[in-house]
RNA sequence: GGGUUUGUAGCUCAGUUGGUUAGAGCGCCACGUUGACAUCGUGGAGGUCUCCAGUUCAAAUCUGGACAGACCCACCA
C-alpha cells in the first residue's frame, strides 16, 4: 500500500489538469524508444511505421482516428512485452503543399515564378515547417505514444538518398524510362497527374454532330478537330466498309486537311454514327487507337490550355475560347449538322485544385510495370505486387489486407496498371536525379563532378518517395544507405530488427495511391513485403454520414473535442462503432458519452482507492463470497476476450466489452455489493481486478488510467506488463460452472423485486416484506440475505424458508427454482395483481405453444442434434411448472 | 458499364460456425441524493430483423431476386 492513498481524488475527472503532465512523464521516460525498454534479448520487435500527414496544415478526426488505432496497437504490444517501436514522420506531398504556398504568396502579389526557385522553395520550406510543428503538436495531444527520436520527413536528406538510389537501380534496370505520352496535364499546376490523381464530375454540356466530309460524326470536343489525323470504325461495321483503308480530305475550319479511315474494336458502332474522329495527341483512346495504326499525332494544345501557334486565328485561345470561336465559324460554314443539348458526360478534374485536365504529349519519366526484371527473379512489378497479395512472396507469407475483400479491389487495380508516371513539372521535391550535358545522360546519387552538367528540372512524384517510407525511416542518416548487388541495402539495427513492419494501419482510400505503391517501391528496392498486415480504417463521417469539409461547415476539430471532452474521451469515439473498411459517424453527443465512460472509470477506481482502500496481499481461495468468484471469472474472460480481440484488430469489439464490464458487471454489480458484502476478501479482489482492468484499459485510454495509476504505484502504467489469465485460473479452480455463476441467480431475485417495486409505484421511503421459499437453493439465497435485502430492493423484512404455508395476499414471483411472496401490506389489491398475473401467464402460455409445436414436428424431433431437442424439452418443463404455479397462486388470490 | 458494400428499436449500431422469448448505448417515459459517480442510479415502453421466393427439422443469420442507399473502378467520341 502506498501513502499516496489518502490523496483527495476529485470528484470528477478533468483531462485538461493531467493530460500534458502525463505525456511529458511518458516521454521523459524515454519508453517510446524500444531501446530503452527493460527487455530479455530475444524480444521480439514490433513496428509500425506511421503514415506521414501531409505537412500542409492541421491534423481532422481522420488522422484523429489513425493515431488512435495505431496507438492501441503499439501501445498493447509494448506491454505485452514486444520491442515496440512506432516511428513517426510527415509527408512533403509535393503538389499539395507547394498550391498551397503558391496560393499564401499570391495574396502578397508574389508568383513562384516571380520569386524564383530558390526563393520559393526557401518560402514552401519555412511553411512546411510551421506545419510540421502544427502536427507534431497534435499528435502529441492525441497521446500518441511514438518515438519522436526516430521521426522522418519524406523529404530529408536520408529519405533523398534512397529516392536517388532507386531511381539510379530502375534506371539502370530499365525500368525507368523517359518518353513522349500523353499524359494527364493539369494547365493550372502545369504538372502531369498519375491516372489516380484525376477526378471525374458529371457535367451537362453540348454534343455536336460534325459534317465531316463523308461522315456525320459527334464529339464534344470540336476545337481538337484541329488535331485530327484519323476516323475510325468498328471492323464489322457495314456501312464504313468500303471506306476503311482510303484516305479522305475533309474541310476544315482552317482549310481542308486528310484523314485516314481505320478500323478499331474500341469504336463502339452503336454510339452516334459509329464514326468516330481520332485526336491522338489530346486523348487516350484516340492515343492508343493511333497507336495500333501507325496515325500521326498533332498536338494543337499547349501546356498553359491554350491553343498553340499552328492553329492559324484561334492561336493563344484557351480550349473553351477555342470551341465557341471554332463551332461559330464551323455553323457560319454549314460545317454543323446539329448540336444536342443536355449532354451528359464526366469532365476530368485535377484532384488537387478542380482544373479540368488536358491530355496531351509530355517528355516525362516512367516506370515500367510490365517489363520482366531479373531483380525481380525474372517477373515484371505487375505480377510480383499480385502475388505478394495472392501467395507471398520472397518466401514470406502474403500480405494480409483487412477486410478482405479490399484483395479484390487491389488485384483489379494492379492488374489494370498501366505505366507509372513518376516525373513532375513543380518545384518542391525531390528533383530528378538525372544531369544532362550535350548527348549524354547521367544518372546517379548526386551531380557528376565536371562542369557543365545540367540537372532534369523536374521532381518526382510524392508517392516515388512515400512508397519507401517502411523502409527508408529505418536508416538512421544517408550512409547507412547503399546499392549492392542490384538491391538497396540498408545497413542498420532497425532495419534488421523492424522490417518487414507488422502492420500498415491507414484508410482505404488511399490502397491505390500509396499502399500499393509501398509494395511496389519495397519488392524492388530491397525484394521484401513492406508490411505482413494491412488494417484499412474507415472514414470519419459527420452525424449525417456525410463527408466533413471545411466548405459543408461540418468539421469536427479533434483539438476543439480534446479540450472540451478530453483525449480519451476523443480516442474512444474514434474506437467504438468502427470496423475495417466500414466508415463511422461521429458526433459531438458520441463523445460527450464517452467522456462520461471516462468518468465512471474514474469514481470505480476512486471509490476503491479512498473508500475500499486497496490491498495487495494474495488472495485466499477459500473465502471467496458468491459475487467475489463471479467478478473474478468476468475479469479472467475479459483479460481473454479483448487480448485475442486485439490481436484480430477487433478494436472497437475490445472497448465495447471493456465498458460493459466496468459499467454493468464491475460498477453497477459487485461495487454494489461490497458495500453491504461481509467478504474478507473484497479488497484485495477489486484491488487485483482494478489494477488488471487499468492495465487492459490502458490503451484505449492512456491518459485517464495513467493518472489513477499514479495513485497506488510509482511505476508507469505505459510499461507495465499486460495481465495474462493464469493467476485467476489459479484461484478459480476449485470451483465449476455453476458456482462462477450463481451471482447471476442473486442478481434475477433482486431485479425482480425491484421490477415489482416499479410497476405498484410502492414509494420510495417505503419498506416492504418479503418471502422466499427457495427449496433446494435455500442456503444459496441465505448466504446472499444481505444483498437481497440491501441492493435498491427495499425490504424491511426477509424471510427465507425451504417451504413454508400459502400465501394469499400477496404479490407474487415465480422465479426459476425460487417463489417470492411480497405481503400487499396496503400497497397493491388483488385485482391488480391478478391482472398482472394473468398478463405473465398468457405470455408463458404463448412461448409454451411455439415451443410445443417445435417438439411436435417429428421431422424435428429426427433431424434436429439431440442437446437441441433435449433443451426445448427441458424449456417445456420449465414453462410448465411456471404456469401451474401462477395458476395454483391466482386461485388463492381469488380465494 | 464493372465491382464492393449496407438495410435489425426514433437514432447509432452488436448479433461469432443457422437453434437467443432478437441485445446495447443514446433518446423517450416514470421514479430516485441509499458509503464513488446527476458526466449518476432504478425500472419501463419501443422491433413482421426492407420486401419476395428458395434451401433446411430450424433463417436476422445461407442462396436467388426486387427495392432503397453508400462507395470504388473504368470511361464513349
Amino acid at each position: 500500500m502506498s501513502k499516496k492513498e489518502t490523496r483527495e481524488i476529485a470528484k470528477t475527472y478533468s483531462p485538461k489538469d493531467y493530460e500534458e503532465e502525463i505525456y511529458k512523464k511518458w516521454e521523459s521516460s524515454g519508453a517510446f524508444n524500444p531501446k530503452n525498454l527493460k527487455l530479455p534479448e530475444n524480444a521480439k520487435g514490433y513496428s509500425i511505421v506511421m503514415p506521414p500527414p501531409n505537412v500542409t496544415g492541421t491534423l481532422h478526426m481522420g488522422h484523429a482516428g489513425m493515431l488512435a488505432y495505431q496507438d492501441i496497437l503499439t501501445r498493447f504490444h509494448r506491454m505485452r512485452g514486444f520491442r515496440a517501436l512506432w516511428l513517426p514522420g510527415t509527408d512533403h506531398a509535393a503538389i499539395a503543399t507547394q498550391t498551397k504556398v503558391e496560393k499564401l504568396i499570391k495574396e502578397e502579389g508574389l508568383s513562384r515564378h516571380s520569386l524564383g526557385r530558390k526563393a520559393f522553395l526557401a518560402r514552401v520550406d519555412e511553411f512546411a515547417q510551421k506545419s510540421h510543428d502544427t502536427i507534431e503538436n497534435q499528435i502529441k495531444k492525441m497521446g500518441s505514444s511514438c518515438d519522436w527520436s526516430r521521426e522522418a520527413f519524406t523529404l530529408d536528406k536520408t529519405r533523398n538518398k534512397a529516392v536517388n538510389l532507386v531511381f539510379k537501380l530502375m534506371y539502370e534496370d530499365g525500368l525507368i524510362y523517359r518518353g513522349e505520352r500523353v499524359v494527364n496535364w493539369c494547365p493550372r499546376c502545369h504538372s502531369t497527374l498519375a491516372d489516380d490523381e484525376v477526378e471525374y464530375k458529371e457535367e451537362t454540356g453540348k454534343l455536336y454532330w460534325l459534317k465531316y466530309g463523308p461522315f456525320v460524326l459527334a464529339t464534344a470536343r470540336p476545337e481538337t478537330k484541329l488535331g485530327d489525323t484519323a476516323v475510325a470504325v468498328h471492323p464489322s461495321d457495314k456501312r464504313y466498309k468500303e471506306m476503311v483503308g482510303k484516305d479522305y480530305e475533309i474541310q476544315g475550319v482552317l482549310g481542308k486537311f486528310t484523314v485516314k479511315v481505320i478500323a478499331d474494336r474500341s469504336v463502339d458502332p452503336e454510339f452516334g454514327s459509329g464514326a468516330v474522329k481520332v485526336t491522338p495527341a489530346h486523348s487516350f483512346i484516340d492515343n492508343e487507337i493511333a497507336a495500333r495504326h501507325g496515325i500521326p499525332m498533332k498536338k494543337i494544345i499547349d501546356e498553359d490550355g491554350k491553343m498553340m501557334d499552328n492553329c492559324g486565328k484561334y492561336t493563344g485561345m484557351t480550349t473553351l475560347e477555342a470551341r465557341e470561336a471554332i463551332v461559330k465559324d464551323m455553323q457560319e460554314m454549314g460545317l454543323i449538322d446539329h448540336i444536342e443539348e443536355n449532354y451528359e458526360h464526366k469532365l476530368s478534374l485535377c484532384y488537387r485544385c478542380d482544373t479540368v485536365i488536358e491530355p496531351l504529349p509530355s517528355l516525362q519519366w516512367f516506370i515500367d510495370v510490365n517489363k520482366k526484371t531479373n531483380n525481380l527473379g525474372g517477373k515484371s512489378i505487375k505480377e510480383i505486387c499480385v502475388e505478394a497479395v495472392k501467395s507471398g512472396v520472397f518466401e514470406k507469407e502474403k500480405i494480409n489486407i483487412i477486410p478482405e475483400r479490399f484483395e479484390k479491389n487491389y488485384f483489379n487495380w494492379m492488374n489494370d496498371l498501366r505505366d507509372w508516371c513518376i516525373s513532375r513539372q513543380i518545384w518542391y521535391g525531390h528533383r530528378v536525379p538525372v544531369w544532362y550535358k550535350d548527348e549524354e545522360i547521367f544518372v546517379g546519387e548526386e551531380a557528376p563532378a565536371e562542369e557543365g552538367w545540367l540537372q532534369d528540372e523536374d521532381t518526382l512524384d510524392t508517392w516515388f518517395s512515400s512508397g519507401m517510407w517502411t523502409f527508408s525511416t529505418l536508416a538512421n542518416n544517408p550512409e547507412q544507405i547503399k546499392i549492392k548487388n542490384g538491391k538497396l541495402v540498408i545497413n542498420s539495427a532497425d532495419f534488421k530488427n523492424f522490417h518487414p513492419t507488422n502492420v500498415l494501419e491507414t484508410g482505404y482510400d488511399i490502397l491505390f495511391f500509396w499502399v500499393a505503391r509501398m509494395i511496389i517501391m519495397t519488392t524492388y528496392a530491397i525484394g521484401d513485403i513492406p508490411f505482413k498486415d494491412v488494417y484499412l480504417h474507415g472514414l470519419i463521417l459527420d452525424e449525417n454520414g456525410k463527408k466533413m469539409s471545411k466548405s459543408k461547415g461540418n468539421v469536427i476539430d479533434p483539438l476543439d473535442m480534446i479540450e472540451k471532452f478530453g483525449t480519451d474521451a476523443t480516442r474512444l469515439s474514434l474506437v467504438i462503432g468502427s470496423t475495417p473498411g466500414k466508415d463511422i459517424k461521429l458526433s459531438e453527443g458520441k463523445i460527450e458519452s464517452m467522456r462520461n465512460m471516462v468518468n465512471k472509470l474514474w469514481n470505480i477506481s476512486r471509490y476503491i482507492i479512498q473508500t475500499i482502500e486497496v490491498d495487495n496481499s494474495p488472495i485466499d481461495k477459500t473465502k471467496l463470497t458468491i459475487a467475489d468468484k463471479t467478478i473474478l471469472q468476468g475479469t479472467r474472460n475479459l483479460i481473454e476476450k479483448v487480448s485475442s480481440d486485439l490481436k484480430e484488430y477487433k478494436f472497437s469489439r475490445s472497448a465495447e466489452l471493456l465498458k460493459d464490464f466496468s459499467w454493468n458487471e464491475l460498477a453497477d454489480w459487485y461495487l454494489e455489493a461490497t458495500k453491504f458484502d461481509s467478504g474478507t476478501e473484497k479488497k484485495k479482489v477489486l484491488t487485483l481486478v482494478l489494477k488488471d482492468l487499468l492495465k487492459i484499459w490502458h490503451p484505449f485510454i492512456p491518459f485517464v488510467t495513467e493518472t489513477i495509476w499514479e495513485q497506488f504505484n510509482d511505476s508507469l502504467l505505459l510499461t507495465e506488463k499486460w495481465p495474462t489469465i493464469k493467476q485467476y485460473n489459479d484461484i478459480l479452480s476449485d470451483f465449476d460452472d455453476t458456482d462462477l455463476h450463481l451471482f447471476d441467480k442473486t442478481k434475477e431475485i433482486i431485479s425482480a423485486i425491484r421490477n415489482i417495486r416499479a410497476e405498484y409505484k410502492v414509494a420510495p421511503d417505503k419498506k416492504i416484506e418479503v418471502i422466499i421459499y427457495a427449496g433446494d437453493k435455500t442456503d444459496f439465497i441465505r448466504s446472499q440475505e444481505t444483498l437481497i435485502k440491501k441492493l435498491k430492493t427495499g425490504i424491511g423484512r426477509l424471510i427465507i424458508e425451504r417451504s413454508g404455508n400459502k400465501i394469499a395476499n400477496a404479490v407474487y414471483i415465480s422465479q426459476s427454482e425460487v417463489e417470492i411472496y411480497i405481503p400487499f401490506g396496503g400497497l397493491v389489491d388483488a385485482e391488480k395483481e391478478r391482472n398482472r398475473l394473468n398478463e405473465e401467464l398468457s405470455q408463458v402460455r404463448k412461448y409454451l405453444n411455439s415451443i410445443k409445436k417445435k417438439l411436435q414436428n417429428k421431422a424435428f424431433i429426427e433431424n434436429a442434434p439431440k442437446e437441441i431437442v433435449a433443451k426445448e424439452e427441458e424449456k417445456i418443463a420449465l414453462a410448465e411448472e411456471k404456469i401451474k404455479k401462477i395458476e395454483i397462486f391466482i386461485k388463492q388470490l381469488s380465494n
